[in-house]
DNA sequence: CTAGGGTTAG
């Protein structure tokens, strides 16, 4: 009944309806499935080209098995449908099934569409060796390489670098087949050297080329760019009759990747006034140049004209640009902006989310921070990063430490820079015997060359009291950069050793090194602690003449307080007054404690009124006012301030010292009943006192900010949280080792005084870090020199 | 062929 004919004719009309699946019509996929079950309801069976037809769509759809069953069910397949499969795995990632569909087809009936399908795919798959591999193979076979193979094993070719010998084979074989004169061919032999870094032969190649696409100019400035050399690219980009946008996207990115701003923001505006097409590429790029150079007002602009210029944006455009404007506002101290970029986004991925979540942490909004973790939908070992990071620098160091080792059970394992975070937990907490296990696992892994680990670990050591391990790390680091040198400076004066940090610091210029903005306040610093007052004052004023640097309020307030310690308190007020801000609290609170410690009561209680008024609920200023009226012995005025701090419901933070022994760190508060062996360390402190009254010890009771019996005072200085961490240590570390106490408030007086002699009766080294810097007490003598 | 998320120093 079914005639040839009529057979022939349904044939052609299945035919020309498969025509309508090509892979730009997205609806391809259910059309080919409905033209496909049209012909099974109607009993039609599909052979030859249309049944490879089928298989083809099928293969470009996302069910290769469709294509699969189909093809098992032929008893003879063809290449044709076989280079489909071939392609459709490589493509889909499934490389050992191409390779297999590949290897059991009859070498007499393959051809070179099937071996170009095959390379192709290695090279998609980033095998390089591989491509190669068959593309011998295929010259063995005796096939003819055309110019699809050549552009494909070339791309394979490109993913080996360094491969100089192979690039010039190819090269010459390309030139032996005559294809030497095809655009595309040329272009990836341009790209093959590009990628081995080879860019004078790539640039010998392309201005041998009779004649560049747009592929031709854009592989050679973008090769530029990547290698580095972005004047050439420049030339290259400023010589071009049209102006292609990639070519100018590469090398805004170039620019920002090398911290070229400005040429960066000028090529923008050029793109601007000339009209050339911006994109995503384009906006992206700059947005994020905006957010790493700081610059809010310019990439507000930016905003506000891809809002204006973009009318629908389709989510392939808008989230990666979202993605930057969050950077952007959060860099700028914006997280609400930012927070309110991220909420209206229609689209969110992983990269959305972490930069919200760094936005929270930076601030220290930790809790805030803490809950976006908690929601996110999927995490990354950057997540983890970003949270372990935070905790440790905003106070949470155990808590950090213990994402840490949550990190190892759920996810990843930790990369260096988790490492760095949990690193910098152990800075913050002195937990010494859990850094130095760190730092082992560190080489353990091989990760001992990363620079950010290592500076945290010069940090970590330094913070831990091992000024040692420090410099010897410091030393022996593979590179260096000025982190590291800052990291390094900044140890040494927090140690009291001035003169050698500012060595360093002129080392640090000798081998070119140039200063930031950190290095300054991190010499002030240390010329504070060290009492070098005119060293200071040389450097604070060489640092915008000579290094261009502006000093900053904070650059203001250790002047401030460097002079303050050293009893300038004039000038100290001359500074404030002459300052190019309105003083923040931070010059006033290093004022007051100059007063304090120079017992100026009335320039102190002016300072003290300042801050209290600009921070209403800050401790500290209640506490040095107080102090200040208790160490001139106006006891009515000491309850005054307390009472105001009471009825604005400020509370003091209490003293707290810890103390790392068998690899636990003990916490003790002041008068502490809370730590379990408590009454032994009262008990050995009280056989301490005898010993050190002994050698001359006498409490000094002025350090009691309460009006009370003398004897009851020096109870209460014997409640010191610092004293009982270190007779707690004493008790408890080997014979002989050295004590490393943390405080987080300043040191007290007397306990400065008696920690001096209880050095000397146990003949041990003690060392305390407090909130301001360390303490080494040896043999009746602090290397801060009593200036502190 | 070009873009978006991280770290260390005070």
């Amino acid at each position: 009944m079914n005639s040839p004919e009529f057979i022939r004719t349904v044939a052609n009309r299945y035919a020309s309806q498969l025509q309508l699946c090509y892979p730009q019509n997205p609806a391809s996929f259910s059309l080919a499935k409905a033209i496909h079950s049209h012909m099974i309801a109607s009993g039609f069976h599909p052979r030859g080209h249309i049944l490879n037809r089928l298989i083809d769509i099928y293969c470009k759809s996302p069910r290769i098995i469709y294509a699969r069953n189909l093809f098992d069910r032929i008893p003879d397949p063809d290449i044709v449908s076989r280079t489909s499969l071939v392609s459709a795995y490589a493509f889909s990632g499934n490389i050992k099934k191409a390779a297999e569909m590949f290897d059991e087809t009859p070498l007499s009936i393959r051809d070179n569409v099937f071996y170009n399908a095959m390379i192709t795919g290695y090279s998609r798959n980033e095998d390089g060796h591989a491509c190669i591999k068959l593309f011998r193979q295929m010259l063995r076979d005796e096939f003819r390489p055309d110019n699809f193979t050549f552009t494909s094993v070339l791309g394979g070719l490109a993913l080996i670098v360094d491969r100089e010998m192979q690039c010039k084979q190819m090269h010459c074989m390309v030139l032996k087949s005559g294809a030497a004169f095809i655009i595309s061919v040329l272009n990836a032999l341009v790209y093959v050297y590009v990628n081995c870094a080879l860019m004078f032969e790539a640039r010998k190649l392309f201005d041998e080329m009779n004649e560049k696409d747009e592929l031709s100019w854009t592989t050679m400035v973008t090769g530029y760019v990547r290698n580095e050399e972005l004047d050439a690219a420049r030339e290259l980009v400023d010589g071009m009759s049209e102006n292609l946008g990639v070519a100018w996207n590469a090398m805004i990115s170039g620019y920002l990747r090398h911290g070229r701003y400005k040429e960066a923001l000028d090529m923008f505006r050029k793109m601007y006034f000339i009209g050339i097409k911006m994109d995503e590429f384009t906006y992206t790029s700059i947005i994020s140049g905006c957010a790493h150079a700081g610059l809010l007002q310019l990439g507000k602009q930016v905003h506000c004209y891809v809002l204006r210029t973009e009318g629908k944006p389709t989510p392939d455009f808008s989230l990666p640009v979202n993605n930057a404007l969050v950077t952007l506002y959060w860099k700028c101290d914006k997280v609400d902006w930012a927070r309110e970029i991220f909420n209206n986004m229609p689209v969110r991925d992983l990269v959305s989310w972490n930069a919200i979540l760094s936005g929270y942490v930076n601030a220290g909004r930790i809790d805030e921070g803490r809950s976006f973790f908690m929601e996110m939908p999927e995490r990354n070992h950057l997540t983890w990063t970003v949270m372990i990071s935070g905790l440790a620098q905003h106070g949470f160091g155990e808590e950090g430490l213990k994402l840490f080792n949550q990190m190892k059970t759920e996810d990843f394992e930790p990369c260096d820079y988790a490492f760095t975070g949990a690193i910098t937990s152990c800075a913050m907490l002195g937990a010494l015997e859990n850094g130095r296990q760190l730092h082992a696992q560190l080489v353990r892994l091989g990760f001992d060359s990363s620079l950010s680990a290592g500076n945290a670990l010069i940090t970590m050591y330094a913070r831990c009291g091992v000024m040692e391990a420090a410099n010897t790390l410091f030393l022996t680091m593979p590179c260096v950069d000025s982190v590291s040198w800052n990291a390094m400076i900044a140890a040494l004066g927090q140690h009291g050793h001035g003169i050698q940090a500012l060595e360093l610091f002129k080392q640090m210029l000798k081998v070119g090194i140039l200063p930031d903005r950190i290095t300054f306040l991190t010499i002030l610093s240390a010329c504070s602690h060290a009492g070098l007052v005119r060293e200071g004052q040389y450097y604070f004023n060489s640092m915008h003449r000579l290094y261009g640097i502006i000093p900053g309020e904070d650059h203001y307030t250790r002047l401030v307080d460097l002079l303050c310690r050293a009893g300038k308190l004039l000038e100290a007020k001359d500074v404030i007054t002459s300052m190019p801000f309105e003083p923040g609290a931070p010059v006033w609170e290093a004022l007051l404690a100059g007063c304090r410690t120079h017992g100026n009561i009335d320039l102190g209680i002016q300072a003290a009124e300042r801050l209290i008024e600009l921070m209403p609920k800050h401790d500290g200023s209640y506490v040095l006012l107080s102090n200040m009226y208790a160490t001139a012995g106006r006891w009515d005025d000491v309850a005054n301030a307390r009472k105001l701090m009471r009825d604005r419901g400020v509370r003091k933070e209490p003293g707290c010292s810890w103390v790392e022994v068998e690899n636990k760190v003990h916490v003790f508060l002041v008068d502490d009943t809370v730590h379990p062996e408590v009454q032994s360390v009262y008990n050995y402190l009280n056989q301490l006192v005898i010993e050190m009254r002994r050698l001359g010890y006498v409490p000094d009771t002025k350090f009691v900010l309460h009006d009370m019996e003398s004897e009851q005072k020096e109870r209460v200085l014997s409640a010191h949280s610092e004293k009982l961490a270190v007779a707690f240590a004493l008790m408890r570390l080997p014979r002989g080792a050295t004590v490393r106490v943390f405080k987080n408030l300043r040191i007290c007086g007397d306990c400065h005084n008696a920690f001096k002699f209880m050095s000397k009766v146990v003949g041990r080294e003690i060392v305390v870090r407090d909130a301001k810097r360390f303490h080494h007490f040896r043999d009746c003598e602090c290397s801060c020199g009593d200036y502190w």
